[in-house]
DNA sequence: AAATAATCATGATCTGGATCAACAAATAGA
DNA sequence: TCTATTTGTTGATCCAGATCATGATTATTT
């Protein structure tokens, strides 16, 4: 059971600020192209450990994180206790704005590895802003790039099959492993089966049984939570169905 | 089959301005209270009748629009030619920002009956936001909201049952209708059963089954596009299944 | 006004993925 | 180390909602 909270902690492994989310926040705010001189932005770093928790539902919105190494799912429920997770996030990638308008977070954030995230107070990054000029313009690109991420998932929810789905799913996998030069495509899986079907609208037994199959029809190979790429082409063909037959 | 686009024009009947959701945008860029000085944001204002399209697929992002009156679907489509409606948009909404990350529309926008839309030229928008502090802290607010509502949408998609996402967007329905006050419980449908089934995951004739149920439950009575909500609470139990069994 | 095309409605049937079940393998805890 | 819990796997069955079909309204075009 889900257990801690923000422990704090420092010194972490880096990753290449470069590589980040809010790389070019990083950059505008410390006004200069030297990626490493990020301190005028991030606030404080620190790890937590799976299962602990960055933020909970009804927590004050104070801090945008950026993950710097590691794996997080955010979540959000209904009145009767259903949760959908919305995101896995990883490397690079920014979390917590979808509390800016309300004030307070509506959702929660589990970390799913040991994983070192940089904490930006939200009122301090304004505050730069107010300095900075185009570092408001940079947050909402960013933002803007979530909201299309998150009608992409509307169309996997509403419209695709379950195969689609895991395949489209794989195949973001893929992107990401590209993106940070990692073994040529295997990919650890730090989420569950249940994690993913709760994240495609699945159960975690059509998970299994999908994954079977694809590795049955040679698209992939899988052992537990290793994944190795074979046929990323046919994996591509499967996530919008245009398979030349079979 | 649609038909024209962006066709020019002026004058429309006039919604309040401080209804509208760029009302603190157009306030804070006129520089005074009065909400009747919004032209320092917005560039025109034109018409577009049932069919017409806003923006297509592909097109070249320069401005965000905000709906004086009318409603508009806007959709994404997937490889192989699915299509998901990602939103209806009323009154004093604004649309476009899902564009400003890739700098062109990857989904399209179609008015459901006759509309009138404000035109902000995005990159104006930007100039001004170096003189007028607040102005991108709030088209950030209205990101976040936008992100926040996207969530729950897929909660709705990945969770629910097909009678609580009926009685979920009937809810919501529930509530522009107080926000603009029309008469007491009832609301004109512009979008059609098709239109709702896809926005839901659902097909058409589950649609109107759900809707015959309702009806014959006394929790609402429609005819055609008409909708009177019957009984509110009802509704609002359905859409979260917390319904004290019957 | 007549013809054509959308849209809405309802019944009959089918099916993809959920649910239920039982067990294996791995991980965490004591 | 042993034990308990979580996670993964595969089979058997079921069902909510899709699909197919047909007709009734209502809108749109000619």
């Amino acid at each position: 059971m889900p257990k801690l909270y923000k422990r704090d902690a420092s010194a972490c492994e880096l990753i290449a600020c470069k590589d980040c989310g809010i790389y070019q926040l990083c950059r505008l705010a410390s006004g200069c192209e030297d990626p490493s001189v990020s301190n005028a932005l991030v606030r404080r770093r620190f790890i937590l450990r799976r299962g602990e928790f960055l933020y909970r539902n009804g927590d004050t919105f104070q801090d945008i994180y950026a993950v710097r190494h590691g794996s997080i799912k955010t979540y959000i429920a209904s009145d009767d206790g259903k949760t959908q997770i919305t995101n896995f996030l990883g490397s690079g990638e920014l979390i917590g704005f979808d509390a800016i308008d309300a004030g307070r977070f509506d959702s929660e954030a589990i970390v799913l590895e040991t994983t070192s995230v940089c904490e930006v107070s939200f009122s301090h990054f304004q505050g730069l802003s107010r300095k900075i000029p185009g570092l408001l313009d940079q947050l909402v690109v960013v933002m803007s790039h979530a909201i299309l991420r998150d009608q992409q998932m509307m169309l996997l929810l509403g419209k695709k099959s379950a195969t689609e789905k895991l395949a489209t799913y794989l195949v973001n996998l893929g992107r990401h492993i590209d993106k940070n030069k990692s073994s040529p495509s295997t990919y650890k899986l730090t989420m569950s089966r249940r994690d993913i079907g709760n994240y495609l609208g699945l159960t975690q037994e059509t998970i299994c049984r999908i994954l079977a199959r694809f590795q049955e029809d040679g698209i992939i190979r899988i052992q537990r939570k290793y994944l190795h790429f074979v046929d990323m082409n046919r994996l591509r063909e499967l996530a919008s169905k245009i398979q030349a037959e079979r």
